[in-house]
DNA sequence: CACAAAGTGGGGAAAAGTGGGGAGTGTGAG
DNA sequence: CTCACACTCCCCACTTTTCCCCACTTTGTG
């Protein structure tokens, strides 16, 4: 379980830290991708192999087509430094829009990596925000149920 | 069962105590994030394993993703100094505009943490509010039963 | 009134994060 | 074939944060 969000500063040689409660929790086989929102997304090999049900064949739709070439092409698996940083590759970099800092945000079952702007637009939100996001997503699971 | 109102400080390290009898019920796994209103909410572990339902893959609707984002993001797993105190991080301060003091609440399942004004305001009623909202619940729970 | 339990505050050791230097490796040009 | 350059990765040193421990105050109870 990935739990929280850390400002960590990102060096000239791409790297970053990431927030050891995080590091304990991946083993080797981790991945770390593109994501929704303009995100980086780190895969831990349980989740990693969740994602593998998407596969290329002759009956794969379109979209699905193109969303493995994005998200399998732009994957790599992580690598720890001596002082638990991982490369962020500049073609990541660019995707993410990363230059000096990222956060980096565990989110139940994985962890995303932002830049700056962007975290303060998705993840940070006011009270009165959160309530109403909260609110509208019992309501929608409500009305699936039934 | 979490009952009762307590004031406690929060020194300038963000530390706060939760009071005993609360503590004596919280096994470790005890996680503490953002709740609706501003405050913030400590989950029992039983109480959190339901909210893990919500997890991140390449087939969750942008509305969850927000959510976890902001939820996941925002939560820590509750550690206990040998006083018995758990530290809230800069985040949940902001979010919840707690600087000296904090409410410390028992609501049943969980326990709510709120700043001075604002539990003021949710927490006291007068009998007049109090008879009106019981009512407003019953009704709401009337129609939606039939 | 005394003792025990709960809450408050601060200091210091240990861990985590940051930045830079240098050795090793591979590639491309002369 | 050799040399130069660039890139990667590893290691070391410094800074900052965290957390663990100790001591004091307050509250409640026998």
């Amino acid at each position: 379980m990935f739990l929280g969000t850390y400002r960590h500063s990102v060096d000239t040689k791409g790297r970053v830290a990431i927030p050891a409660r995080f590091r304990e929790q991946l083993p080797s086989g981790t991945v770390i991708s593109k994501g929704a929102e303009g995100c980086l997304q780190v895969y831990p090999p349980q989740e990693w192999a969740q994602e593998q049900g998407l596969r290329l064949g002759s009956m794969t739709p379109a979209e699905e087509r193109r969303l493995a070439r994005m998200m399998f092409g732009a994957a790599r698996e992580c690598e720890f430094d001596g002082q638990g940083r991982i490369v962020l590759s500049a073609d990541q970099r660019q995707y993410a829009a990363i230059t000096n800092v990222a956060w980096i945000v565990g989110v139940n079952n994985l962890i995303e990596i932002w830049n700056d702007e962007q975290w303060r637009r998705i993840g940070e939100a006011t009270p009165e925000e959160y309530t109403r996001i909260q609110d509208q997503v019992a309501e929608r699971r409500r009305a699936h149920n039934t």
